[in-house]
DNA sequence: CGACTTTGACCCGCGC
DNA sequence: GCGCGGGTCAAAGTCG
């Protein structure tokens, strides 16, 4: 099974949704596309411009890591495009949620240094570091232009430091001790996160 | 007062 | 070489 490692919501947010009777009604409206709210099985659909390059996630731990947007890698072609002038190394994501709010939640720290208007898009994009001095990720967040229910987020580089509010699981269903090892395999590379 | 946001200026890569 | 557009810087303003 594919499970949508996502993404940005705080764990407590990203629970909640699923727990919303009438979520319309919500300011706040977290759903990934393609996340069943029946049965709580999230199953993973993209729009056709995005390739998902990793799929497979061991279980259902993986919402845990809702604070963490060290999970699944999706190449766009612009981003693809771009790719090409960053170091090798550099680990991009883009992330798609349907959000009210452009500023998620994802359980780290970010300062905003720059905000530019897009070209051919009514919404700029909003430039943001992350708080930790030593650590380099990068975040942009821009509204969809197609489909401006949607923001798109994404990371550019990975935390050297654990989220400053991690919340890994509060449900019975989840199996700590298979949170000790997570990985995840990417076009460019393969990794692995150990929770601290 | 420190942390954060805003915003105009500047830098740089790319296409022509 | 030049202009355009995206990305970053940094001073000023705001907020708690």
């Amino acid at each position: 099974m594919i499970y949508p490692s996502n993404i940005n919501p705080s764990f407590t947010d990203f629970a909640e949704t699923f727990k919303f009777d009438d979520y319309d009604d919500d300011a706040f409206q977290m759903i990934m596309e393609g996340i069943s709210l029946e049965d709580h099985s999230p199953t993973l659909s993209w729009t056709s411009s995005e390739k998902l390059l990793a799929t497979e996630v061991t279980s259902p731990l993986q919402t845990s890591l809702a604070t963490s947007p060290m999970s699944l890698e999706i190449e766009d072609k612009d981003e693809s495009k771009k790719r090409k002038r960053r170091k090798d190394d550099q680990v991009i994501h883009v992330f798609k949620t349907k959000s009210i709010k452009e500023a998620l939640d994802d359980g780290y720290k970010w300062r905003k240094y720059g905000k530019k208007p897009i070209r051919g898009s009514p919404h700029p994009r909003h430039y943001h570091k992350c708080s930790n001095p030593n650590c380099i990720v990068k975040k942009k967040i821009e509204r969809d232009t197609t489909n401006p229910q949607y923001v798109l987020t994404t990371y550019e580089g990975r935390h050297n430091h654990p989220s400053p509010s991690v919340v890994y699981c509060d449900s019975d269903d989840f199996d700590l001790t298979s949170l000790n090892t997570l990985s995840f395999q990417t076009h460019t590379n393969s990794y692995s996160h150990s929770p601290p």
